[in-house]
DNA sequence: TGATAACGTAAGGCTACCTGTCAAATAATG
DNA sequence: CATTATTTGACAGGTAGCCTTACGTTATCA
């Protein structure tokens, strides 16, 4: 009865988070082959996120399931790069609002071609079955958080 | 053309970054709730690796993608907790296996049920398309695994 | 108007990794 | 044998990416 680790099927837990790791690296990767070496795996929290319109920071945090003050350091971090930029919110002057600058948005263009050209060529191989698979793993999110509490502050 | 983050569609290295987050956290929680306070996130690594039948830590680190060094600590760490033991390698005598102790059996079992609960019940729902999801997500380690220089020690 | 909540931010701490180095044990080889 | 190579576990020191706690400021609402 001793089933611990059956060898033939390696554990979600496990695949997953190779595969996180895997994606993190190689947008990393293609930033650092861009030229831009001070981009950090940290960053991409903003990337996958912030949209042209440009959002609050703490709304970014909640996206990206951060506290307010890590992501605060991120697009502080960005900032100084160059790649973001704050502006005050016109509507609530306790706000700011995080938008990406004239060369960042060049940037980021470039990282969301590449993320995009990577998801369209699992979808020219997997077909249906990558569509499945995105609706499995945003399943197993909204699943687990139902029962494991947020961390959010 | 500001095509950066489409709203419409999580980028596929978000939602894989929630997904593993999640799990890790279901982990320990459930650990938590089995009254091992002492469980960390990174033990998992081991957990979700280690069979019955013991395997050297240099291993160990390999198939988790980390250090050797790292993969170390978190070994004693487990055995400091009479979750793993230690014992000499009768092929190798350099070397020494890891495995679970007696208590560590049980309470390993039980986090490998749990998992293995989480699976079922993806198979359930989602049939064929939750093999598709595992697919995909091994295809995207391998796929990167190619471009990506391997990190580790 | 006063209480409460939301925003950004500063300060400090922790965890999970990393690199670099080393001695000891053993295996493999000439 | 004697020597060289391998393997391991451990120590030292460093870093990234988070977290908690605590503020001052500004909005919102009773």
């Amino acid at each position: 009865m001793s089933s611990i680790g059956r060898p033939d099927r390696t554990p979600l837990i496990a695949l997953v988070r190779r595969a996180d790791r895997a994606l993190q690296d190689e947008m990393v990767r293609e930033a650092h082959q861009r030229g831009r070496d001070d981009i950090k795996p940290a960053h991409n929290a903003v990337f996958s996120i912030l949209g042209p319109d440009g959002d609050r920071a703490a709304n970014l945090a909640a996206r990206a399931g951060i506290t307010r003050q890590s992501m605060g350091e991120v697009v502080r971090d960005l900032v100084g790069l160059g790649i973001l930029e704050m502006v005050p919110d016109p509507h609530d002057r306790r706000a700011k609002l995080v938008r990406y600058s004239e060369a960042g948005k060049a940037f980021a263009e470039s990282g969301y071609r590449h993320i995009t050209d990577l998801e369209r060529r699992f979808e020219e191989e997997f077909g249906e079955d990558y569509a499945a698979a995105r609706r499995v793993l945003e399943r197993l999110v909204t699943l687990l958080a139902e029962v494991t509490p947020e961390a959010q502050g």
